[in-house]
This record gives structure tokens, sequence and C-alpha cells, in this order.
DNA sequence: CTGTTAGCGCCTTCAT
DNA sequence: ATGAAGGCGCTAACAG
């Protein structure tokens, strides 16, 4: 049984006006309409049951008042809770979402762009754990993209106001984490960094590294001693994928390290962290601390509770649809961070406070 | 800068054909065309950088390829595993998601139902905590609308075919978890139910009052001791929201009640529970059991490991993207589901092995 | 095998 | 204040 739907023309006819009144009426202009016909036209809508086709309207101005949102890991708290936010800022503005999980996949990124561009979406927001994206997705693109994790600014000539980047700063995060670990007194801090070869991982390497090179009195074997050695060059630098299981099986290896610290580059590596220390009967922190990126409101209910960096996804998002919106400042994004101080790092040394 | 797109007649007037034939190029039907003006058509679309308008195709074929996919809570791991399990099915079948988060509001409900709607989803997906869902929304939808979490097939005269219920079984996943339990030892078992008044709610906690009716030998006192009590009367039920915050504020009043055993209905009250438990020094699952409907991939990763019931999600999806494909069988769905125990939960009595 | 044509449902300019 | 008409980009008859 296919229900065949009033278009506006069903409407006219019962109201016994045209279709263009049924418009002026629907979307309240651009023409005025006197108050009896509309009212004609209003009880006509309801007789007929007529639903505006978001279809036809948008072939018809070009406009289509649908975001694009593409993550690489939907199963990640963090991005869920990110998609979470931008729905629920772009809903109340009227725009739907399209969402899509590239699973890491640079094949199945491409499938996705492609995908988002034939379906004429008004913009697009992607998070990639690898930088650049798609060269020419942004090419083609009509409306703003939005690269959620840009370690720079991602400009291009002639896209001015259409690429909006959002820093994370993950440098800076990860180098805000190491140091509160210092400041507590780590002398030995690890870093659990992200897949091989990827930008992000690179930057969070590179945020830990940094901020152990500026503390003095840090064990030396942090560093192989040559000028020029990258992060992941270092004896405490362990590379898993962005899951629990990662994050359970680099345990081992941090506590043969002798490590009195970890930085986990995620949530979810953290989590396997602390799973695997528990299971082994370490206890934290005494023994050792562990502090996460990018930690979503399922840390305070870890065991123990996981202190980490936390990003302010509302006001990102609130961020976001203004530059979607207002395309005329296409300034980079900062997002509000803040390290959240819970039991899974020791407390701050009284020489610190 | 706006750029304008390639349309079907720019590829033609570069090919040196007519639109018709391009549009027989690119969905490779229904006429066939020569080999020799299909390349020259090809080169055109390569040239032009011509990408078909899902809009206008839509428009004119009345299908759209796209799903709509409704949840009460974005934030829950289960759900938003639902989610990337849906969208992973479906995209693979070409097929698009429009994702909304209801916020498990039935106001918001509606206004998404009615976006759906006016965007012409070809298919809803519809998880509401409540039921049952708004009536006319499934009226005027064209396509199948599958219901996630429903208690009873929902049918209706003169949509058979269109809506298809997936029982969750909501009400045996509880019983089997209290089951699971009682075959543990736990003598004194407590339902951590949802918010007040939902059918969901009152599913589950109907599993878990009949699983503990059934068995003799119990805690008398977990009846309040009339016939015709309700589930929600007894005493060692409670009622929270799905939160972590939930299972942690209600922790308490279970070691107060003199529980042996928990069964939650969500892993984020589970989750709650524990982290409360570990914060006041309970033993678990010594002290007290823990088990969870709807574990997710976590559960492996929490201190003590979480045990509970675990849905098929993949499987669960596949079967829907089949019966929304093929419309004839329209018979419920039933996932599978299963237990894991793991260590929230004590090790079975030998006579029940 | 290929071209012509008629809409899909809607908005908006231009007449009335 | 209202109506008529054109066209957004595309597909599917129907001609040729």
């Amino acid at each position: 049984m296919l229900i065949k739907h009033a278009t506006q023309s069903d409407v006219a006819r019962v109201a016994g006006t045209s279709t263009a009144v049924v418009s002026y009426v629907v979307n309240g202009g651009p023409r005025p309409v006197a108050k009896e016909t509309r009212k004609r036209v209003l009880d006509a809508i309801r007789k007929t049951g007529y639903r505006p086709n978001t279809l036809a309207r948008a072939l018809l101005t070009g406009k289509t008042s649908t975001l694009g949102v593409v993550v690489s890991d939907l199963g990640n708290p963090f991005l869920s809770g990110m998609v979470q936010c931008l729905e629920d800022e772009f809903f109340t503005r009227g725009y739907s979402l399209f969402v899509a999980d590239s699973h890491d996949d640079p094949w199945r990124e491409k499938q996705i762009a492609e995908m988002m561009l034939s379906r004429q979406v008004a913009g697009l927001v992607w998070y990639s754990v690898d930088q650049p994206p798609p060269a020419d997705l942004v090419r083609d693109m009509r409306g703003p993209v939005v690269f959620l994790n840009a370690c720079e600014p991602i400009g291009g000539a002639g896209h001015e106001g259409r690429r909006i980047s959002v820093l994370e700063n993950e440098r800076t995060g990860t180098a805000g984490l190491t140091e509160e670990l210092i400041r507590r007194g780590c002398r030995r801090i690890g870093h659990l960094g992200g897949p091989q070869g990827r930008i992000n991982s690179a930057e969070r390497a590179r945020g830990w590294y940094e901020a152990l090179r500026e503390k003095s009195g840090l064990d030396e074997s942090v560093f192989a001693g040559r000028e020029g050695d990258t992060p992941e060059s270092s004896p405490l630098y362990i590379s898993a994928p962005y899951t629990h299981e990662g994050g359970w099986n680099a345990a081992d290896k941090f506590v043969d390290l002798g490590c009195d610290g970890i930085v986990a580059s995620n949530e979810m590596q953290a989590v396997g962290i602390l799973a695997r220390f528990n299971r082994l009967g370490l206890r934290i922190p005494a023994d050792i601390s562990v502090v996460a990126l990018h930690t979503t409101n399922y840390a305070p209910y870890t065991t123990p509770a996981l202190s980490g960096m936390h990003v302010d996804l509302d006001g990102l998002a609130h961020s976001i649809a203004d530059a979607v919106f207002e395309q005329k400042d296409c300034s980079p994004i900062i997002p509000n961070a803040y390290f959240s101080a819970r039991e899974s790092c020791a407390e701050l040394r009284d020489e610190c406070r």
C-alpha cells in the first residue's frame, strides 16, 4: 500500500487557491497573504496532511540544510560525544546530519566524501586521524568544510572562508598532561601513541617529548641521546591502536620500562591500561600514574577515576555552528580544554602548588 | 566564490550527446550505450568533474537511499555502537544515515519525526525508551519503520510489511541475568531499573521479578507479600536514570538493602555501580555481584570486568537491512544475545554446572 | 542505439 | 493579494 503524499497542488486545490499562495503561507513569504486566505490554506494543509518536500525545495533553492559529519570511529566515546553535541547544536538550527564512520580507512573516506558531495550537503565536518584530507574533496565542496583535528590551519587558494580548521592543539594538550605528571613528581613518563605514521600520533608524541625536554632533572634515558631524534625513537614511546585493547597490551611494556607515569593519547587506551594495571595488582597512582587526552564523562567512573584533558564539546559544536553559518570569520577555532585531576595521578607536590 | 557544479547537460554538451545518454552511462541503463559513445561520455564526466545530484534523482524516482536513525542517547555506548553497525551495514548498500538524538524527550521525538518525513527517508530505525512511538509518524511514513526496542510486535491495520519490530526481549534478557546470579549463589538480588513509568523499564523489571518468583528458597522479603504486587513495589527495586551517575547514586542503597547481587538495566548504570563499590572498598563479587543488560565491548575493561548480556549488533544490523530491503518478510526480529560471564559475578556453583 | 520530452515538488518572478 | 509559468537536475518513456 503505497501512500501518495499530498503536495502543494493538492493543498491548493482543497483551499481553492494557487500553489504560489500555499508556498507563501508555508514559508511566510516572500509575498503577503490575506488573513482569510491563509486560514483556508492552513486548514487545507491539515486536511490533506501536507508536509513540505525538503528534496524539491533544496533542488530549487540549491540549499539543503543538511550537514555531513565524518568520524574515524563512532565506537570511540569522545567522537560519538562530538557527534552528539553537533547534532544537538545543528538540529536546533534546522539542520540534519548525515553521519558516516570512516573506520580510519582512507579508501572509505573517499567513498564517504563522494557520497556527501552527491547528497549536496551544505557543510562538512571532518575528523580523520590522518592529514591532510582528500584534496579534491574540499575543492568540490560548495559549503564550508570543518577540519576537526587540524594540526595547523588548513589553507588553500580560493577557498578562504570555506575551510575552517579546528586546532585541537593535540600537541599542547599532550604537553600539558606531561607537565602535570612532572609536577606531581613522576620521573619516568612514557607515552602511548596512536598508530604509526599518523600525523596526529606524531603531534601528540611531540607534545610529550618536548615537555620532557624542557624539564631538567628527568631521566636522561628518555632520549636516545642524539640531536634530531624523533619522539617515536624514544625508548619510552609505544605505539598502539586507539582502542582498549591497544592500551591493555601496552601496559606491561610500560611496567617493564620502569615508568612511573603514562600519557595515553586517548581515553580508550587509558581505560585498557587501567584495567591491565588493576589486574596486575599495581597501585595507581602510587606505583604509576595514568593520564589521557580527550577524556569523556566516563572518566570519573573508571577505577581509579581517570585524570585527563577534557574538551568542551558543547562549546566547540557551538563555535563550529557559528563558523558554518557566518562564513565571514574563518579564523581557526581553538576549543576550550582543561585538565581534570582525578585519582589516577598523584597529588600535586607541595612545592608546585 | 560560488562554484557551479556540472550537470548532465554540461556533460552532454561536452560529449556531444544528449542528457539521456549521459544518464544511461551513469546508471548503467536502462538502455544500452555504444562503447564508443560511453567512452566519450566518461571522458566528458571526468573533464567537467560531473557528480550526480542525488536530490534531483530522488525527487524524480521517489526513492532516496536515505535512512533515518533515531536514538534516545548517542552518549550511550550501546546505542552509538548500534548506530555504528547500522551505518556500516547500510553504507555498503549505498544508503546514508540521518542520525538524530531524541534525548529521550517525546517532544523532540515529534520534531525529529517531522524532519525525517520531510526529508523523505526511505526507512526509519527508531529507538525510544518509551512505547508506543508517535502514531501518525508511522502512518505517514512511506517506507518501513523498524522499532528497535519493541516489547511486542507493533502492528497496525494496513501497515503490514512496513512495520518491523525488533524484539530485544528485554524481559527475557533481564530474567536470564537474574538466573545467572541465582545459579551463582546470590540470595538477595536487587534490580536497578530505568526511569519511572517507562514501558522498557517495566519490562526489564518484570524479567527480574519473575525470575526471582520462579526460584524457591529466595529471600521472601523481595516481595511485598501480596498477590498483584508490581516489580516496582519490591523493596529490592530501585529506579534511576540510564547513566553512570544513576548507578553511582543507587549503589549505596543496594548495600543498605543487604543485596548480594544486582541486575543493572544498562552498562552505564553498572559502570557507576562498580565505581562506587570500588570506592567503598567492597569486594566484587565476594561481597556483591553485578551484571548488566546490553553490555558493550567496553565491559571487559571495567574493574572488575563486567558480566552481562551482550547483543550481536552486527548481526542485528544485518537483519534489519535485510528486512528493510526485502519487505515481504516482516516477522519480528529477535537479535542474538548471550551472557558473558566475567569477574563481576561469582563463579558458577558446582551443583549448577 | 540515441535524441526528445515530460514531468518529480517546489519557489519566485512577472503579470493580473 | 493572487495566479500563471518557468525551471532546479534528473530519469524513463517514447520516438526516431
